[in-house]
DNA sequence: TTCGTGACCGAAAACGTTTTCGAAAACACC
DNA sequence: GGTGTTTTCGAAAACGTTTTCGGTCACGAA
């Protein structure tokens, strides 16, 4: 009924303890014979090591944490799949924790984290985070830390991001190829970096195919949802019927707009051809089918786990560490709102 | 730089370790006195106790596992959202582990987290689930478990399901009362107990109803896709054209049906009404917006989690365990795509 | 025989906490 | 001043592992 320890092997063998422990971790200094003894004994009681002595001892539990936004999110729910599949990959686990994009949350949650000794931590900023005390008491008490997405430029740590302002510029560019020669943008808020870098993106494909950039084809979501996406579509239907194109801050953004103009019968693509970001599943299946920008999310689970590896590592051995920052590439889908007509 | 401990800040106050940590825990045999120095240099130093050698002493981490098929589900991370909220509440920590719908996976799963020790375990089974042996390990070690949504009835533990033939029948009931008098079912896998269920609960509304079963009008899903459910629309299409309802084993399949109707011109809800099951996010954005019946994923995860503390709390008092299983209700969401004409 | 050299093993400390149990000190009461 | 009671404290064991550092023994060479 009891767990097995070492203890208990070492006293059915008649032999040590250290001996028990270095037979199972295959130290040189154990003969042959007690080796396999102590093996066939362990396997046949099942013995497994009790992980809380060996945190304690070794100072490491091979977990780490993951604060994100929130769980229920096509883009995010990708990321920790990498992040899942990546760490268990190297033996480690993964604890998730939200911060319903809350600063408060965010804060306590970090707290937790450090509480529970964690390896190590991964995070993606909420929205609300201006304050980053929290954030340098991580690096201060020196544990490993990376941030994806949305990060902080302030902070010096590991990063894996995207381009979002070339993934703009080539959306909106995509757009231009397909004939498009009035382009409106649905835009984020005004405070994200990632929205602001999108509508620069915009600007800038524009200036470079001499297309006049008019600031009042720029709308600005408030709560980025389906609903502002149906409004905005009206907008630009009635004030500026001879737009072509859109280019959307994301996809769920972007369905609104579809679903607005399949209402009213506004063709898509042969009068707007609509582009969204993110690659959110719906995207897919919905008629007519979205073009979009696809986040290697998985990707970038995967590379955010990898620079957190590197830093417990090189931490372990004492060696000096330099965060690295990633940015990964981004691809257009091409699917059915931007065919050319 | 190195971490505070009990025996720093009994050394610096000059007194036993001992007393420190019990002026920390509140016990009752410590001088107010002391207990307020010890208080007051501990936040100062700003001591958190080292949870390695709290986990060692007590036997328990406060941190439970969770398997379930996969993250990137609409679904599940609803779930996940539920239990890690309900957790946190209780001072609990979550691990997430992937089963990828492979046997295999689950059983290693199972391993990691009990040579891990979590403190209880939460499972949703993969498909391939038929071996069990591996869930029988967690109860012979007496590791509390809970399983949620694919459970097997043949493990005694507790468990919160949905009664999915009772929610079918309400579904198919649902296109009756809206008028349908042929109604055609696409169904999941042969094996799954919930795809079995569903269609259980079909036939016995149509017996109620006294609208003859008829087999043929059953369309039997093999990966559950989008696209499998833009053919079974297809094949329903032509060889029962005079078909006026469906009800559809999940909505990512329904939309599919919805996405071939649209194409080809058959309306909805005006010719045939079409009703899913789980409530993805996809169908309140998708036109017609689609009726559904939707499975309270959020309040899974919440009563899980709340049975298996409630496992964890009575058997540390070695207080004999008696497993539950909590029926959740399912709710109808009407939209378009069931509207009386 | 003596010495050196490997091969093999074990004692013991350490990780940091919790909790039991007894002891000392302080105080009250007769 | 003796007795009993309460308050306050600390020694020490325990949780189970890892790892250092020496020690013993056998064996071959001198």
């Amino acid at each position: 009924m009891r767990d097995i320890t070492l203890k208990q092997i070492a006293e059915t063998l008649g032999i040590s303890i250290t001996t028990v422990s270095k037979a199972l971790k295959n130290y040189p200094d154990v003969s042959p014979k007690t080796r396999k003894a102590v093996l066939d004994l362990a396997q046949s009681l099942s013995y497994t090591p009790n992980s809380f002595a060996v945190n304690l001892r070794t100072k490491e539990s091979r977990t780490i944490g993951l604060i994100i936004p929130e769980v229920v999110h096509h883009f995010f729910s990708n990321v920790i799949n990498g992040i899942i599949d990546e760490a268990e990959k190297n033996g480690y686990l993964v604890i998730i924790l939200q911060s319903n994009e809350s600063l408060e949350m965010e804060k306590k949650q970090v707290e937790l984290l450090m509480n529970k000794r964690v390896d190590g931590i991964i995070m993606s900023l909420s929205n609300e985070s201006n304050d980053d005390e929290h954030i340098k008491d991580i690096l201060r008490k020196e544990v490993p830390f990376v941030m994806f997405d949305k990060i902080s430029k302030l902070i010096p740590c590991s990063k894996v991001i995207i381009n979002d302002q070339k993934a703009a510029f080539n959306a909106v560019e995509h757009l231009i190829q397909k004939g498009c020669k009035k382009i409106a943008h649905i835009r984020g808020p005004v405070n994200p970096q990632n929205a602001i870098d999108r509508f620069l993106g915009y600007k800038k494909a524009l200036e470079k195919n001499n297309i006049p950039f008019n600031p009042k084809l720029v709308y600005t979501c408030k709560n980025v949802t389906f609903e502002e996406g149906m409004a905005f579509a009206k907008q630009i239907a009635t004030e500026h019927s001879d737009v072509d194109g859109i280019f959307v801050i994301t996809d769920l953004v972007a369905v609104g707009v579809l679903a607005y103009f399949n209402e009213v019968g506004i063709k898509i693509p042969e009068q707007v051809k609509v582009i969204g970001f993110s690659n959110w599943f719906m995207s897919q299946v919905i008629t007519p089918k979205l073009s979009t920008v696809d986040q290697p999310s998985f990707e970038m689970g995967v590379q955010s786990f990898k620079l957190l590896l590197e830093e417990i590592n090189t931490k372990k051995e004492l060696l000096p560490f330099k965060p690295k920052t990633i940015e990964l590439d981004t691809d257009i889908i091409e699917r059915e709102s931007t065919l050319k007509k």
